[in-house]
DNA sequence: ATTGGCAGTCTCGGCGTTGGAGTGCTAACG
DNA sequence: CGTTAGCACTCCAACGCCGAGACTGCCAAT
């Protein structure tokens, strides 16, 4: 985007006027209103001109001949891209989450709900959060439990003191000593290891002959099916928060956006890609190529339990949106919930 | 309710009528209507004066005088308890029913999220689903697992193979070996049982002196801690449905009402009020006591994992809804998610 | 008890009007 | 050449009005 150079001094101010009025107002902006509040030195019929440019170049658009400008994607891009003021989150904010997360749920599903709880208030936008992705990450501790001579539950214990479970059915009975033996056994092999280093150190569990190998490669495997092919959950809040909106008085809008967080599955993929090394990310408008995102905005960022697992955070709203405020605020919470997570994880 | 007796035979078909008609299309219903649609041998004007007697009886009112008539939720009520035919679900929705849960996730989470996804589907409303209250619940299996050296990972199963898990910081340094000699002694102690019973149990395990002693106090109490206190979380599903509905198109009356399916404490307690041993529970407009609800219809019955472990499911929507078939539809769902469970549970 | 007839009442949608807000253009100014 | 005042123009949103349609309640007849 050469664009991105080719405004001016003063058409940027002017730019950042209009993003900034129009988000916190949801009225578009007129010429005199601009130079009423931000530009006093220069008179309507100017800052008119300017506006004519910034139309012509795509960074703004009028909903009508009579009415003032709103930002485009393209505007709201540029904004957060050069204009944006790096914002920090106001003391009342920080206090009360702070206070939220003082006495932190002790597991991880807790603290995500609380986030998702936290982000949607103190955003007034939709929260959207995932687990972290278990696929690599280490197993701490394996445990079988006999639950009927033909069933087992595998329980694992992930680094950062994550929990998986899920039955087993085997193929004949086997005593629960039997299953503490082999859960001891497995401790021993695996514990440390995770992702695809698993499949090595199955080969590696002995000889081929005995009747314990073969249990080992079912549970090994369900245990790998399961990380594998288990789709991320995407925890949301604040759907109440968009009703306020006024781009949702139009219900039907609101349908398509909802039936996408309700269901989730396109939103887990969105999510995931978003960039560990990134601070903030932030998708505008048409830039999803979901349609039913076409005039929100995502906000999002990572945060960190442990080595090997990152999750993802953050809002998703109007492309109307205070972008300063929200950014420092998904932040913010993305920070306190990682030193959470990090209590819990050791 | 005296009153339940006091409508004759031709008053309770009219009633009936109305409420048939207008929960299907949503309009008022007129007295030419009724007689054109249901009353083939009775003229407009006998029915006008049948109307205007239902209203005066509070079954009926009028939005306004050159309206149809709406039922009340007195009407509503009257039709739920002695006029509504019992339906069964139509082939198509049982198929695609037994199909979801065909290879059902092999979690209890799984499962419920699943039954709340479907179940707002089908009945086009929004879902509430709670897990099985589980303080009563016995214990089948203890695990203890070392985190660091002071704090170690409690893992519960109880019946049904319901999983918890917390984490609990010991006085001093405890190995994995003490960890698991000390689960193999509790679960030899408490294995089958739970409630109040767990604290006479504690008390029998042996003299005050040991070190673990107290290290198995603390465990014990943390998990009873945890199962009294932590709030029941209502899952949902389908608000996307509610936006379709025409009594919604005024959105401050959904925002209140999301902020309780939302907010979800104050749902807990009405779900947790569902009898155990009645079939279908319905809770109609001013019935409830939240505001929030006013409007609403809830549709709620029980489903069973095990003996002690019994949640809570069922629907919330507009009052003006299908009863007949939302009815067979959650009791459909219910049986379906209890013989699911039943196979988790063994 | 039932029914046809009829006047009365209320809502809803369409339509024209009006006020206001904001623009683009033009010409003048420094 | 950038800036500015003035002005005609456009468009929306709100308002009020009107008529069509729907349904009622009542009355008198059966």
């Amino acid at each position: 985007m050469i664009e991105s150079t080719n405004l001016d001094g003063r058409k940027q101010q002017i730019l950042k006027a209009v993003v900034s009025d129009y988000t916190a107002t949801g009225i578009p902006v007129g010429s005199q209103v601009l130079a009423a509040k931000y530009f006093i030195a220069l008179s309507s019929a100017t800052i008119r001109n300017e506006l004519a440019d910034l139309v012509g170049t795509g960074y703004l658009a009028q909903p009508h001949t009579s009415a003032g400008r709103i930002p485009t994607d393209r505007g709201y891009r540029y904004f957060v891209d050069f204009l944006m003021a790096p914002e920090a989150a106001p003391p009342g904010i920080r206090r009360t989450v702070r206070q939220e997360f003082e006495h932190a749920p002790n597991s991880l599903e807790g603290v995500l709900e609380k986030a998702a709880m936290v982000l949607a208030q103190i955003t007034g936008n939709v929260s959207l959060v995932t687990a972290p992705e278990t696929s690599e990450a280490r197993i701490k501790h394996i445990d079988l439990v006999s639950l009927e001579p033909t069933s087992t539950l595998v329980i694992l214990v992930l680094e950062g003191n994550v929990i998986k479970q899920q039955i087993v059915n085997l193929e004949r009975a086997t005593s629960q000593e039997d299953l503490s033996r082999m859960a001891a056994m497995l401790n021993h092999k695996v514990r440390g290891h995770g992702g695809a280093d698993l499949t090595t150190r199955i080969s590696q569990l002995g000889p081929d002959r005995s009747e314990q190998r073969r249990i080992l490669e079912k549970v090994l495997e369900s245990i790998k099916a399961y990380q594998s092919q288990r789709q991320t959950v995407v925890l949301h809040d604040g759907v109440r928060n968009l009703l306020r909106q006024p781009e949702f008085v139009e219900v039907s809008r609101l349908e398509e956006l909802l039936e996408l967080i309700e269901q989730g599955a396109q939103l887990a993929g969105i999510l995931q890609q978003v960039a560990f090394d990134k601070d903030v990310e932030i998708i505008i408008g048409r830039e999803n190529t979901s349609s039913g995102l076409r005039e929100c905005s995502l906000v999002l960022t990572t945060y960190r339990m442990a080595e090997r697992l990152r999750g993802t955070i953050g809002i998703v709203g109007p492309t109307r949106m205070l972008y300063g405020q929200v950014v420092a605020r998904v932040r913010l919470v993305s920070q306190t919930i990682s030193e959470a997570l990090a209590g819990l994880a050791h």
